[in-house]
DNA sequence: GACTGGCACTCTGTCTTCAGGAGTGCCAAC
DNA sequence: GTTGGCACTCCTGAAGACAGAGTGCCAGTC
C-alpha cells in the first residue's frame, strides 16, 4: 500500500521530534507539537502502518516510536527541503577561509569548519592524485645513490619519495633525467601517466637504462599504487556529545572505524555525481558504523572533481540542515581551488 | 614520617592490583594474591599510614584503596624495574618497520605500532623542524608570478609553501635566486637560518630586491613561525576499553584534548633529556587530562633529539610496561633515521 | 613494640517491590 | 475515515532489605 500525505506528514514530524530530543516519541505528544489536526487516536492508526511498512519501530511494547533506518531514508529522499544556510554559517564559512595559504591549510580549515558547524566529525580527502595532473618534478641528490623525488599536482599536492639507486649517478645525469622526465610527464593528468613513464624507460639510452628504470619504479609506485590519499579528521569529541547513548552503548567500534583511512575513503569516497550523498546506518557497509550516518560531497574546481568531504554522526542526526552545511562548504572549497 | 619497605611493597601490590583489576583493592585480598607475609590487620595498619601520606585513598569508607596521583608517582619513581620487553614485542616492532620508505611511512608506521602494542593512544611528532637543517629549496614556477617553495631536511621532512610575488618574474631570475638560497643556506639548521636569509635580502641588488624580500618573507614563516610541527595520532579507540569508568565518566575532554595539536605538542615535546618522561593526572597541566598519564620520550638519530613520541593512556596504567615499550620504540626510530 | 584475631560498624551494589506515568491497541460510536 | 474511551503493557524511579566487602579499633600474644 502507499503511504497517503497524512502518513508522510507523521514520519516527517516523528523524525523532527525524536532528533530534537533523544525520545521516542508518543502519539500524544505529535498532535500537541505539531498542527496535524486529527486526534491522537488516529495518529496512532497511521502510526501502526508506518511501524508495519518498516519506518519506524518501538524500543518495546508502549513506547513511542522511533525511525528506523528506512524512514529516516524515505525522510531525506522525499521530506526533506534543504534548508538554506543561516546567514551566521554563511559568514563563520567565509571568516574560516581568510588568508589560506596552501593545501593544507585548506584542507585542515575545512576539516575544521564543517566539524564545527554541523557538531559531528568531519573528514577531508586531499584531492586525489589520480584526478590530479603533475605540475612538475624534482631531483634533489641526498647522497651519490640517493635522491629525492618531489611530485607537485596541479592541485597543490606535495609528495615526496626516497630514491634508492643501484650504483652513484654523476649530477648531470640527474639533471638530464629531472629534465627528460618533466618533458615527459609535465601536464599529465596522473591516471594517463604509466604508459608515458614506460616509454620514458625505453627511450633512454642501455647504458642508463637501469638507473631510469629504478625512478620509473618509484614514479609509478608514487603516482599510482601507493597510499595515494591522505585525509583530515576533525571533530572525533563531537561523538561524545548527547552521552554514548547515540551509537548504541559504545564508541568504540565508531573510532575503530575512525582510524581506518581505507574505510574513511570508502565512505567519503565514490565521488561519482557532483551531489551530495546520504549514507544511513546499514546502508554504509562498514559494521561498525551500523549506528552511524555520513552525509558526503565531492569537491573541486568548477565541474570537475578532486575530492571527497563530509561529516559522520549517529543516525539521529539533522540531515536537512547537516546536507545544506556539507553542500555549502564543498562549493566553497571547490571556489577555493578554482582561484589557484 | 618514612615509609619503611614493607609499605612499599604493599604500595606497589595495590597499584599492581589495581591496574589489573579496576577496584578499590582491600587488605585481604592482597596477603591473598602476594607473599607479604603478614595478616591483613597489619596491612590495613599499613594502609592506613599510606592514606595519610596521600599515596592512596578510599573511595569512600570501607571500600579497598585506590592509588592517587602521589601513589603511582611514588611507584614509578621508586618500585618500578623497567620490565625487558618480550621477544614477540621486540620481534613486532622489527617486523613493523620492515620496508619503510620515507619519512611518513616512518613515522605512521611508528605511531600505530605504539598504539598497539601499548594499546592506549599514540602521539609521534614529526622529527621538528627547528632541529633540523636545510637539505635543499626548490622554486617551482606556477605562474608568473606565483611560485611553489619545496624545503627539504636532513631529517627527511619536505614542506611547501605557495609564494605570490608582487609582479612577474622572468624564468632566469627565479634560478638565480634558486641557486643563491641553496648556496646561503643549504646544511644550516633551521634555527640559524633568520639572520642569512635577512643577510640575503640585503645582498641582493636593489631592483629585484622586492622579489627577493617577499621571498625571504615566505622563507621565515616556513622555516621558523609556521606550525612548523605536525603530529600523528592513533589508538583513539584505545580509549573505550574497559568503559569510560577510566577516564571518570566522559572521554570528552579527553577527545578535545587530542584534537588540540598544541596541546599534545606540550604533552610530548620538552624533549630536554633523553629519557623517558611520565606525568601522572594533575602532573600535565591541561585540565582536559586530569585522569590521563602521559608516558613520553624524546627520539633522534644518535644522541640528538628530533622529536618526541608518548602515549596517553589512564592513570591507571601498567607503567613499568608502557615506559619500557616507549623507550624501546624511539630508540628503535631513532636508529631508523639514523640509517638515513 | 610489632603483629594478630576478633568484632562492630559502614558503605556499596543488587534485588525486589511498588506506584506512577506514558503509550499503545482495540472497540464501539459518530 | 475519525474519534473518545478503556484496559493493558511496560518502563522508570524511589524506597527498602540484604549480602558482601572492607575498615578501624581494641585487647591479646610473641
Amino acid at each position: 500500500m502507499s503511504l497517503d500525505d497524512r502518513k508522510l506528514e507523521v514520519l516527517r514530524a516523528i523524525v523532527q521530534d525524536y532528533v530534537e530530543t533523544r525520545e521516542p516519541v508518543g502519539s500524544k505528544a505529535l498532535v500537541e507539537r505539531h498542527q496535524l489536526g486529527v486526534s491522537p487516536a488516529t495518529v496512532r492508526n497511521d502510526m501502526a502502518v508506518l511501524e508495519e511498512e518498516g519506518y519506524i519501530r518501538q524500543p518495546h511494547t508502549s513506547a513511542g516510536r522511533v525511525p528506523t533506518d528506512a524512514g529516516y531514508r524515505l525522510f531525506v529522499d522525499r521530506l526533506t527541503r534543504i534548508k538554506p544556510l543561516s546567514p551566521a554559517e554563511r559568514r563563520a564559512i567565509e571568516r574560516f577561509m581568510v588568508g589560506v595559504v596552501d593545501l593544507d591549510d585548506v584542507v585542515h580549515r575545512t576539516v575544521r569548519l564543517l566539524a564545527q558547524l554541523t557538531r559531528q566529525v568531519a573528514v577531508v580527502q586531499y584531492p586525489s592524485l589520480s584526478r590530479s595532473a603533475v605540475r612538475h618534478l624534482e631531483l634533489v641528490p641526498i647522497s651519490t645513490t640517493r635522491l629525492t623525488l618531489v611530485m607537485i599536482t596541479d592541485t597543490g599536492r606535495v609528495e615526496q619519495r626516497l630514491v634508492e639507486m643501484p650504483g652513484p649517478i654523476p649530477a648531470e645525469d640527474v639533471w638530464e633525467m629531472r629534465r627528460r622526465v618533466n618533458e615527459k610527464l609535465a601536464g599529465q593528468r596522473l591516471a594517463d601517466t604509466p604508459p608515458l613513464v614506460q616509454k620514458l624507460v625505453d627511450e633512454t639510452a642501455p647504458e642508463r637504462r637501469p638507473t631510469m628504470a629504478c625512478l620509473a619504479s618509484v614514479l609509478l609506485e608514487t603516482l599510482v599504487e601507493r597510499s595515494e590519499e591522505r585525509l583530515a579528521l576533525a571533530g572525533t569529541a563531537n561523538l561524545t556529545r548527547g552521552g554514548v547513548l547515540d551509537f548504541q552503548g559504545t564508541l568504540r567500534p565508531v573510532l575503530e572505524a575512525l582510524e581506518e583511512e581505507v574505510i574513511l575513503l570508502k565512505l567519503i569516497g565514490d565521488l561519482e555525481p557532483s551531489t551530495t550523498r546520504v549514507r544511513i546506518g546499514d546502508e554504509n557497509e562498514i559494521d561498525n558504523l551500523r549506528s552511524a550516518s555520513v552525509v558526503s560531497s565531492g569537491y573541486g574546481p568548477g565541474a570537475t572533481i578532486v575530492g571527497g568531504l563530509g561529516v559522520l554522526g549517529p543516525t539521529r542526526m539533522d540531515y536537512p540542515g547537516t546536507i545544506a552545511t556539507v553542500r555549502a562548504v564543498a562549493r566553497y572549497v571547490g571556489d577555493l581551488l578554482a582561484q589557484n
